[in-house]
DNA sequence: GCCCGATTTGAACGCTGATCATTTCCACCG
DNA sequence: CGGTGGAAATGATCAGCGTTCAAATCGGGC
């Protein structure tokens, strides 16, 4: 058992791993448009028909190098919001830097919503984990603001609060904003996170 | 002078009409993944080389075809704000009309924004128009329940507004929305407008 | 030393966007 | 009525894509 009949030094997992890297790579630099099969195979030294040894189809490949992404950020995220003590100012520096990691990893980020899931695919396990555990970062750090709020209240909250961060963040990235003069998104993903919480209060009182 | 040496009885504008129709119709019905030159080309009865004689490629059709959509958008939502007489309603009706479009017409939406436009071509001058009109309308809209605003404030406030609807909608288009129960965007939609339109009164005073 | 079977290959298929020499056809002229 | 010039339309061609799978390749066990 073990290493069977192989001719090159590196395992399965070993092989999935370089082609993710491979492929994370090239979407980086090429984006989606630039990507290709035949490309990360050459990259990782092994011949196109390899990688569907390793990955269903490159649906199933993009959709790991999403994964891979959607974790990095999480955890840029986690990072940014240690730092500020006050609610709302830690909202405030989640949403900016949602927005400044999509600015940075522009092509890494538009893969994540770019790449179409068929409708069937939608409940993905890792991806839901993923989703999930975006909307509790928000709503957890949400929570401290609205006090009085019920579980579903809050939950509502933080899918609506993080809905719009996201939307500022499309437009952004996707040139499709109206700057009228502003110099970068930081004024408008602050000016949205006060006034939703504002408002939120307001709204329960 | 007129048609001269034509084979066929239509125009190039008549043409790139045909064009147009059935590339809207096959991006309506196939998504922008089943789209490609050639059947638009077999649907209008032409050949695929035709084609580049009436676009410069397929990028410049696709963004022909979204402005086609973006249009029929901007009317769309111009009926449904004719309705309600009170504003905030009135504002309400047009974010959940937006997002009612786009499940409508979902293929033909996502094509608006998932068709990338390298840099270089973003001040398309149609497009620009289009955007800015939209961005217009919102303020137009938002302007009476916000009367002490300056027109930068104004101009600020609906650009957040709208980016967060428009973020509610690409979330819940892709499937990547954490419903938590919700039957549909509609709450949160009305959720957004009244919690942001509320933060930003009680900013100003 | 040999061979079995796991491992890896790469040619093949049908598709794509894009190009442009070639063919087709009409309006005009003699 | 018979050319004929030139506009209009064609479709073969190219490079590249995702995907498949019979065939080639190699290493461990006998």
């Amino acid at each position: 058992m073990g290493a069977m009949g192989r001719r090159n030094q590196h395992s399965r997992e070993e092989q999935r791993q370089m082609a993710l890297a491979a492929a994370d790579e090239l979407v980086a630099a090429e984006g989606l448009a630039g990507f290709s099969m035949r490309k990360v195979a050459q990259t990782m030294g092994y011949t196109v028909g390899n990688l569907y040894l390793l990955f269903s189809n490159q649906d199933d490949l993009l959709a790991e190098v999403s994964l891979r992404t959607a974790d990095a950020m999480y955890e840029y995220l986690r990072g940014v919001a240690a730092r500020p003590k006050a609610p709302l100012e830690r909202l405030q520096a989640i949403a900016a830097g949602y927005i400044s990691f999509a600015q940075k990893h522009s092509f890494r980020w538009r893969l994540m919503f770019e790449h179409y899931l068929p409708p069937e695919k939608w409940d993905h396990p890792g991806l839901n984990a993923q989703q999930t555990a975006l909307f509790e970062f928000v709503e957890e750090h949400l929570a401290p603001l609205l006090p009085e709020a019920s579980p579903k209240q809050l939950r509502a909250a933080a899918t609506a609060l993080w809905s719009s961060v996201h939307g500022l963040c499309v437009l952004a990235i996707t040139g499709k904003l109206n700057w009228s003069g502003l110099k970068d998104a930081r004024p408008l993903s602050d000016l949205i996170v006060r006034a939703f919480v504002s408002g939120l209060r307001e709204e329960r009182s």
